[in-house]
DNA sequence: TTGTAACCGAGACGGTACGTCTCGTCTTTCA
DNA sequence: TGAAAGACGAGACGTACCGTCTCGGTTACAA
């Protein structure tokens, strides 16, 4: 039963989420997270701002929709390489590549920020945004423990966020990324495996 | 010779800093990082917009003054218990007290996504607020080493950001601290000693 | 066709006009020109400073049509007394009237002084409250000359400009309204007709 | 007794009043009467405030200074050319020739707006710029009662202050000079001889 | 056919805050 | 005491967005 109330008066135009979309992107790429307005969101569209608020309520929910594209973050699973080693050195690099792409670290951390301030929307930040890269990295150490790398009892979770968490403070608090770190990282949860 | 062009005009008033600060404070507590506005600072210590933004000219500097009281940060050793293990529960259940002081979370990321538009003020802030903590980090791991615990090629500062780093996002980004995240990350780097 | 471009959005709230101008009145009573402020119509107004702003960008623009109400400054033509003499006595009794209205003279000079800066402005103050009583006072040259008082080439502006000016200058300028003044203003450009 | 009391304490650099004046000037020429600030006056003339407005409380008293050079403006007296309509012709070009300098209708303006708030300005405002000007007048009127033009008793100072009136009204408030109407004026007023 | 309901672009609305400017006074040090 | 420098409280300036609302007009489905 997923349309249990029928649609009244007229529908939406479904071609104007493009438009604001590519329009956030666009405003995205020129000013930065902070710097982008619904204001100006609304009219770099040509959309009226009821119509952009009607939509995305708030700007971090159309941002995370512009940038990420709604159901692109569904934990794409890495490949299994056989060892919790490998597949530690393939998940660091991607995650390292996430980070890289320009924009994303002051994108992240802006949209924390603003999403901080109302419970609702940074629990939905991390259902959307966090959640996929946890459970990416929980099936790395999952797969550890079932191929008997790790004990049974280790917290899967915890590993998770140790990795993720590491990555993202390397990239987003500390700055200047040093080739080391991510060897440094990979190697130390590697260790766990001995 | 610290002072080599002595000071002209009238001298600034000492006492309005603190007066600043307290304003600071008291809406800091009541409004959040994000609702705190210069305007209200100014208004609240009464005193002139012009006499605030001529000692801080931007929010994070006037908000990490006014909460971390400038030299207050610098890294304060945590005592030696002897072992890597005893260390790393020793500096994390700090870092776990830090991070759950009410508003902590929200300031932090506030001030982290205001810096990131401004490189300089993000150098400011990674030099006064993370680099504190990844030294206090960083001197758990050296004693390691010097103990024979750790070898000696060990990367001391990725430990220390692997460290510092999981915390944080464990506290800002993934929410409700679960108390067995704390254990997993001590018991994961003790780990490394074996 | 007085209306080529339909209105698009929200139409403007007419009753708002009444209340900033009533609001502009209030305080140009209790300040005068000089210590209007935008600010304070604003708030008096209970509007906010971008719904003033839209509509009376500029101070003077505000005051003017406070204080003169736009239309309300049509020359309203004087009676014809039948002679030079008698009309120019009607005429300057008038003007004495005018600027003996308190704040008048501050007012006039006020926007003077604000429109000069602005030539756009200027040539909009001109048009709106000059122009009237130079009209005014040519319409009782254009009957002198019509009556046979005065020659046909005589310079009917020039003569307008005189008599308000004259008046202007008397009230605004020298101060201290002596009562011989009026009296040999119309004396004098009634020797005209001799 | 010129000097009862001895000058005490440090005496005023004389040179500063001539800095300060300079800096002025060349303000008003930039900027306008309008667009001078004690504050940038103070800063050009390198100069401290209190040093300014020690001198000068307020900007008319000082742009006053600045630009007619006090005594400067002691009604020279015109050349008398035998008949009133000889002096008007002269008196009124010469008028024509002192509004017509850059910047003078403004600053008179200016000055007159400024000044209107405070009576005392005011005051010393009509005495030294106005009276001057309205003296020079008043001598042509005075010259043709004692010829005989004009009856003995004649209101000089209304004659006067209708002729330097409608000049500054023509020039200040009328804008755009058209060349007939100093011819109308001359004429007028010599009509009164007849 | 006629409601009626939600859509649309546009933009007005009351607000808040921004960062700068000027005001006229006050307070220091140096001469 | 004068002078230079500049801090001080106050508050206006004009701009930018916020999120809501209101207009006239446009679709769609339902009666």
């Amino acid at each position: 039963m997923p349309n249990d109330t029928p649609p009244r008066g007229r529908p939406r135009i479904a071609e104007l989420d493009e438009r604001i979309l590519d329009a956030t992107r666009a405003l995205l790429a020129e000013h930065g997270y902070l710097g982008l307005s619904m204001e100006a969101v609304a009219k770099r569209a040509g959309v009226g701002k009821q119509t952009l608020y009607r939509r995305w309520p708030r700007r971090p929910l159309l941002v995370y929709q512009a940038y990420f594209g709604g159901a692109a973050r569904t934990g794409a699973e890495l490949p299994d390489t056989g060892t919790l080693a490998g597949d530690l050195q393939l998940a660091t690099a991607y995650q390292d590549h996430v980070f890289k792409q320009p924009g994303t670290v002051e994108l992240i951390s802006g949209m924390v920020a603003d999403c901080l301030v109302e419970p609702d929307l940074m629990a939905a930040l991390r259902e959307n945004m966090m959640r996929p890269d946890l459970e990416v990295a929980a099936v790395i150490f999952a797969r550890a423990v079932s191929r008997g790398e790790l004990p049974g009892d280790t917290d899967i979770h915890a590993m998770a966020e140790i990795m993720a968490g590491a990555m993202f403070a390397h990239h987003v608090l500390y700055g200047e990324d040093r080739p080391g770190f991510r060897q440094a990282l990979a190697t130390t949860l590697a260790k766990l495996a001995d």
